[in-house]
DNA sequence: AATGAATGAGATTTCATTCAT
DNA sequence: GATGAATGAAATCTCATTCAT
């Protein structure tokens, strides 16, 4: 029986990912994980609670990524750092596929309170990503035309774009290698000096 | 009374952009407009349908974007290309901020069915910003090392994300000339040769 | 343009029986008679009004049936009897096939006030089939241990049975001759001396 | 509490029998039981599962009847034959009333999909019938004259008006034991050699 | 006479949540 | 902790009828 909760969620990962917040009832939730629908509530308090549970999951998960101190120590020039970095990010979103499309296809859409949920976890996000800018500038690799907001906004879109028509609205299996070549020659043209 | 269908729409534009589909009932809808609830039936089948009228009409609205025959005319260099493009892109998206969040928030979010109405459009775009592609080639000004498919998403998510975070997110007025300006930058030196 | 109320019945009559009161629409009445909503409550008070109508309808054709003194007057024998009549009948119910699924079908069932009006028919009709009695009484052809009423319901049970099932119920052409052959034979068994 | 099922049975045959199917609402149901709407649907999908549930729950009921092994080995002669056998089926639809009424005034009248529903299940009760046939047949009772499809045609009619003019219409005590005899007497002479 | 856009009461059905056991 | 029958507010949609033109 494990963890009650934690097997919740991985039901809700599934479930919410397949068919969307709202058509996804807690009577399929309860009945994959294979407990009565009075059993979810004692874990969570409602179905909104846990779908911010899942924000939340995400979050944690994602956390690692922008710990640029390793990525840093051994990188030779922009190209590779990007590579390398894309390659992690994108790996990360193949494995939670799930969650991932939770977060970029329900988590602005669903309701207020959720967006108000995104847009603080986004700037969480925006303010790690932060990390990566401050080793670019320091390490003399930017561009100084560059400003931070616009750029931040560049990396998350072309990320994210990637992995939403490659990984989560495609029909063919994502090539993590390939997308985080292409798209870190962009990256390294586009803000190199 | 002008035209009813179009009020409705309208109304819907409004409200959908505002709570979202689900939690965007018709009883708002038809009080919005000053109508009876059976009036709206007269004009669609079901919020469905409107919905989907809604993904229509930006589709007409957006469809001009890619006709990209004027601007190509009186480019002189890739930067100013890409900025009076994007200063057109903009303006339209926030012109018409309550459509974009429409589709950028909710059409890939609601079901199933708006999925695939959403890709069959997104694939309609992707074939005009084609057009866009075979322009750069043309011209030489595309680097070598570019291929069709990532470019179009890197063009697509560097836009979106831009709207989605300056426009649609953000409290505070969208500057479509410094967002044109910066995003235009990054893509000039993305691909140039 | 003729009569429009005798369109209307028409139509009436055809969508009735095709698709019974509840699942017939006016919408669909007034389209088929290529009219107006507003129109059709020029000529009826309401559906309802309409489907009465057709109930009087029905009863005005059949009316005719019992009036047996043409077939008193050329009858031989008892079988021959019921054979004319039952022919009679039958090509009545064929020839006005859809009013009478509505009587037989619809009549009763669609609610309180059409089953008093049908009641009521009913009873009118059972009057006329006592001209039948009496007929065959003063002919003394009636076993004598057969009471009225029971008469009637048996006459009637048979007729409509085989209607409703040979006629109505069934895929297959109706033939009158064959169907009032063989009831007749049961009729004339079952009440000769 | 017993079965909340079958209490929501009883209800439905009792509302239904009184106003019809589309003159009876859920609400009037469940009230009449003292449960909530959404109760209804744990134990049926629709209005019209429940309407299903009764058709075939006269046919659990009526399917005995034509067991007439029982009857055959008691006996002696037609009439008391016929006699003993529709005092059986008349004592039935007495008793449950309410679900004749449903039968043979609602379920064909009501939609295209319960009018398939009644016609699959005559079909079985004609099957039965042949029994009785083969009965009659096989003791040498029939007059050969006699073909099945009119006999059946000719039994059931006579049966079904006797229960609809006496029974379901008439607002007089239905006296079993009569119309038993007055038919019986109907049909010996109708079949017999 | 004829129209048809508009009405709105009311029907069926859904589903997150509760609570007595 | 666990259950699952029961709840009931609320949503979508229907359609006979009206009435200003």
């Amino acid at each position: 029986m494990a963890d009650r909760r934690e097997e919740i969620i991985q039901a809700g990962i599934e479930i919410f990912a397949a068919k969307g917040y709202y058509n996804t009832h807690i009577a399929e939730i309860v009945e994959s994980v294979g407990i009565a629908k009075g059993t979810f509530y004692l874990y969570f308090n409602s179905k909104n609670d846990l779908f911010i549970s899942l924000i939340r999951r995400f979050e944690d998960i994602f956390l690692e990524l922008f710990e640029i101190d390793i990525l840093v120590a051994e990188t030779e020039d922009l190209k590779s750092f990007f590579s390398k970095l894309l390659k992690k990010i994108f790996s990360l979103y193949k494995e939670h596929k799930n969650l991932s499309i939770i977060i970029l296809r329900e988590a602005v859409a669903v309701n207020e309170k959720f967006r108000e949920e995104f847009k603080e976890m986004d700037a969480r996000r925006f303010k790690r990503i932060n990390n990566l800018y401050q080793f670019l500038l320091d390490n003399d690799y930017l561009n100084q035309e560059i400003d931070y907001d616009y750029f931040v906004c560049v990396f998350v879109g072309i990320m994210e774009s990637i992995v939403m028509r490659r990984l989560l609205l495609s029909e063919q299996e994502f090539n993590v290698e390939e997308a985080a070549d292409k798209a870190s020659l962009y990256l390294e043209n586009a803000i190199k000096k």
